[in-house]
Order: structure tokens, then C-alpha cells, then sequence
DNA sequence: ATGGGTGCAAAGGATTTGCAACATT
DNA sequence: AATGTTGCAAATCCTTTGCACCCAT
């Protein structure tokens, strides 16, 4: 599903569409870059002068109840969303907190636990350490 | 480092111990249960009935940044803490938010990326699905 | 006496809720 | 008309902050 586009990617999840959860869709496909609720609403209230915060709470809890992004909960400080659904890691820098995509090779989290207690439908791996900007800051 | 002592624990990761730091550790080292901070300070002020939320706050935050404890963000509706430190995954029921633990089989996560951009420090893993007993009432 | 630790009260922020207005079918 | 969506304002909840007091060294 290359070149997403937001009101197929809407439909495809069951989502009913909107003016404003295609225009929150279409910013989460164009914008890899882990946005809050905050940024995600600055930047549409240009478009959507009469957007409210609260409905873009709404909608992107829904989309990511639906599975049409992902809800990042690494930052204690701040909940991010992710519109690239297919399977990847992120990396957090422990000092300034940016938020960075980990490409995965094949096969290198394939372990499903089994257990009776539990049915597992999704797997997340997460990385902290210190981010290269961080490091030479301190290194200097 | 089974049967971990409090006091030992906390002078083991650099941490000055008080009445209440000692409390706070002993009782994550006795409760693997991924307490909130309420639920710290709620079985504590039993026993110290002066103690403040801003002291649990405080202390669980300082374990945490010493490496004496895990601050657990996969539930984004509640901040959990674990006194287990040695390397183990965690699931997350995404019905009822129950937070279970997951023993990892040697070599399931020993994957690092590697990169420019980052030095790691920390891996994480969680699941997120349903529990047993969500499933059941769901089944009935 | 000094520095760190504690705890109260208040402030600050983020998120949710209730409800009325609105759009779409 | 009916259903679902939106957006405002208020309420709520969690967490942090400022500051004075206290304890231990």
C-alpha cells in the first residue's frame, strides 16, 4: 500500500469519512514524523479554521482503535501518532526526546509468546539511548 | 540478584536512601504488580501516614533515571512502575488493561540496530491483545 | 550549620465529557 | 427526520512546582 491515500485509507479501515478525518489522515500519511494531538491540530487549523482540538483527540483515537495509525506512548511526557502502520521500531533519545523510525530485518522480532493467559495480535519494540545531536552536545 | 534487599538495592544504584525510599523499594521489590503511583501511595500511607504523592512521585522518577526501576508508558491512560529490572517483555490486555509479564526466550530480542543517527541504551518489547478473562466474557 | 529530602498547597497541562448545533443520508 | 459528527465550554485528572520545614551529617 504505497502511495496511501487518506479516503481509501479511511474506507479501508471502516472508517466513515469526514472533512476533518480525511484532512487528519491525509496529514498523518504526509507527515511520518510522530505528531501530537497539538501539532497535528496547528497545523490543520489553516486549512480548517473551525477545527477543534477535541475532535482531533476524537479522530485519532479512532483511527488508531480502527488500526489506521498507531498511538506512541514511549514519551511518558507526550502521546504521538504514527500513520505508517506496517512493522517497525522506533528509537527515542532519553535527552531530548526525539522520536526516530527503526527499520527491522526480517525475522528479527518474530517470537510470539505463547501463553493461556493471553492472545497476543500486536508486537511493538521500542530502542532508548542517546540521540548523535545529543551526544556531540555532551562529547563537547 | 534474587531476594533483593531495599536499602542494598537503592545503595547499589547510587541512590541515598531515606524512610521513605526504602518503603517506596521494598515495596516494588515485593509487589511485581507494575503499581501506579497511587497505588504505591496508597499501601504506604498505611504504614507511613505522613507521606506525600509528591514524594512518591519524586522517588519513583529517581529510580527510574537511576536504572533501580522501569517506568512502564504502554498504557497510555496510566504511567506503571516495575521493580523487575532484568530483561523481560510485558502484555497489555487492551480490553481491560491488565499488565502482565513476559519472559523472553534467550536470543528472542538481541537484534540492535545500528546506526548514525543513535547510540541504543534500552531495548523494549510489549504485546498488546486480550486477555484470557476479556475473552471469555466476550465468548459467553 | 548545611545540604538534601519531604510534604503541603497551588499551579499547570493534558484529556475527557456533556451537550447543542450541524451535516449528510 | 434520523444518525452520526463536530466543536465549545466546563470538568476532571494527573503531574509538577514553589516553598517552608525537617532530618541527618
Amino acid at each position: 500500500m504505497s502511495e496511501r491515500n487518506a479516503l481509501d485509507t479511511l474506507k479501508h479501515y471502516g472508517i466513515h469519512p469526514s472533512v476533518q478525518r480525511i484532512a487528519i489522515m491525509d496529514y498523518l500519511l504526509k507527515h511520518y514524523t510522530h505528531p501530537t494531538v497539538d501539532e497535528v491540530y496547528v497545523s490543520l487549523c489553516k486549512d480548517i479554521p473551525t477545527l477543534s482540538k477535541t475532535t482531533v483527540y476524537n479522530t485519532l483515537r479512532l483511527f488508531s482503535e480502527h488500526g489506521a495509525a498507531q498511538m506512541l506512548t514511549i514519551d511518558e511526557k507526550k502521546i504521538c501518532f504514527d500513520g505508517n502502520v506496517t512493522p517497525h521500531a522506533h528509537f527515542m533519545c532519553r535527552r531530548c526526546g526525539k522520536l526516530l523510525d527503526v527499520d527491522l530485518p526480517e525475522g528479527a522480532v518474530d517470537y510470539l509468546p505463547e501463553s493461556k493467559e493471553f492472545r497476543v495480535e500486536e508486537t511493538h519494540v521500542y530502542y532508548k539511548g542517546i540521540c548523535k545531536s545529543c551526544a556531540e552536545k555532551t562529547d563537547a
